[in-house]
Order: structure tokens, then sequence, then C-alpha cells
DNA sequence: CTCTGTGCAAAGCGTTTGCAAACGA
DNA sequence: TCGTTTGCAAACGCTTTGCACAGAG
């Protein structure tokens, strides 16, 4: 997919770089700060970390991208879709993205807490097929 | 409380600092790095920062303290207790704990995800009811 | 043409490490 | 006594900043 109106639509400049951390975000789904740049500096191979430093905290800011905390882990980032929830796994650390109706949970939180809830992050860790 | 036993159990040597880190932890719920800091050079005024780090992380590992990581802010450490969730407030940051029944959703992710999950991390961010 | 983004180098900041002295068991 | 912990200082690694040049609109 070509993110040049995706980019836009977020306030943010079309350059090379951006596009292409867009693309990988599309192509590896969740990634790090340290592989996004290992795979960017394939095909820009003088770009710098701190280009893709500026950009993921710009690229956050605005909402094109999302960070994801991680336990004992490191974040990874990927582009921002409809809220879900993530899978990792603790043999190879891949991340996967899962939909789940949360809505039964946001309303008990509520009423027991008092909270006004505005925003849920629910990581499982647990053995990927692959890895079992 | 006196902690002194619960960090036998965990194979850690009592020492006053750790005492006190325990002591905190279960007088404020949920305390970051530095503010760990803060309270303990009270106590101890020539407590080195790298003290608290080491005991943090011999803590975790041991398993007498747990991490909580936090969408955008930083870590929290709190006592290890019976699996629960967490409400953060985004306007004054405070984190309280909230127990609900998440064993329908770790049947229904499994099922959907082919995953063996072993832990579920679930944070909600709003704002509680003082902040409102 | 103007403003923003990029790459580089340096600075910043949180965290870890090495070491000698103090302490726990 | 012996191994571990503490506090200090230095080192480390990740992230940010400042600046000159290049590029987007």
């Amino acid at each position: 997919m070509n993110y040049t109106q995706q980019l836009r639509d977020h306030h943010l400049k079309v350059t090379p770089q951006r596009l292409e951390i867009a693309q990988a975000l599309e192509h590896y789904g969740h990634l790090t700060i340290d592989t996004l740049y290992t795979i960017l500096k394939k095909k820009f191979d003088s770009i710098s970390l701190a280009t893709i430093y500026k950009n993921i905290n710009l690229m956050t800011q605005n909402a094109f991208i999302q960070e994801v905390k991680i336990p004992q882990a490191k974040s990874v980032y990927e582009l921002t879709k409809a809220s879900h929830s993530h899978l990792v796994c603790d043999k190879c650390h891949q991340v996967e993205d899962i939909t789940l109706d949360l809505s039964m949970l946001v309303i008990q939180a509520s009423k027991t807490s008092e909270f006004q809830i505005e925003k849920t992050s629910l990581v499982f860790n647990g053995i990927c097929s692959k890895c079992q």
C-alpha cells in the first residue's frame, strides 16, 4: 500500500523514510526501534538512528502509529488500526494481534472502580503455536 | 508488616534497605524507581540509586515484586500478589488495582490464536473519581 | 521560497558495572 | 569467616538535541 495520503491525513510531510517506515510496519506488523533501523538501513544506507527516533516520535504523537509496551521486553510499534489486543510469544518474541470483545470487561471495571475508562491495553504472554 | 520472612522465602538476604523497599511498596502500592529513591533517601540519606536498581532487579527476578508497564508512562513496581489488573489515571497518574475475572477472555483468546497463554496483563487508562 | 526533515556528532539521561568497605548469616 | 550487599564513581546504551544541508510543499 502507498501511505502518502495517510501520512498527509496525519499532518505529516511525506518523505521516503516515512513511507518506508509505514511499509515496514505494514509488512512486519510489529517492530522494535532497532529492527526498524536495520530494515531501513537496507533501503537508505546512510539513514541515521536519529531519523528513526524523530519520525517514530512524531508519528506516535500524530497517532499514525502506536507504541505497544510488552512485559519484560522492548516496546514494539505498529500502524494505528482498530483497537485490539496482543499476544506475545515468550520464546520467539513474535507479537500477534487479536481482536476480542472487551466491552463487558470495561463495564465491569467501570462499575467496580468509578474510573471513567478511556483505553484498554491487553497483552497476553505465552507460547505461540510454532514454538510449542 | 515485617517482610523479613517473605524476603527469606524469596531467597533474598534481609537488609534494612530491602525491608524499607517492601514497606514503601506496601504503603504506596505502586512506585516508580525515582519515587522509591526519594522515599528511601529519607530513611537512608546516603543510599545510592544503584542500590535501588540492584534490589529492584533482584527482587523482580525472584518474583518478590513485579514491574507494571504503563502506556506512555514510567513503569511502576508493586509487591507480588494475586493476579490482578490495573487502572491508571491519565491526570494524576495514580495506579489502582482491580480484580477482574479474565478466564472467559483467556479461553476465547486461546481458541482464536492457538497460543498457550500463560500470563495476562491488562491496563485501563482513564480518569479516576477524584480527577473527574 | 520557506519550512521541515535528514544525517551526523555531541549531549543527555536512565541504568548497569566494578570495586573497596560494610554487613548478613 | 565467607559470600553478599552497599555506596560511589565510572561506564554504558538508548534517546534526544543542535546544526548545516537537502528536500517537500
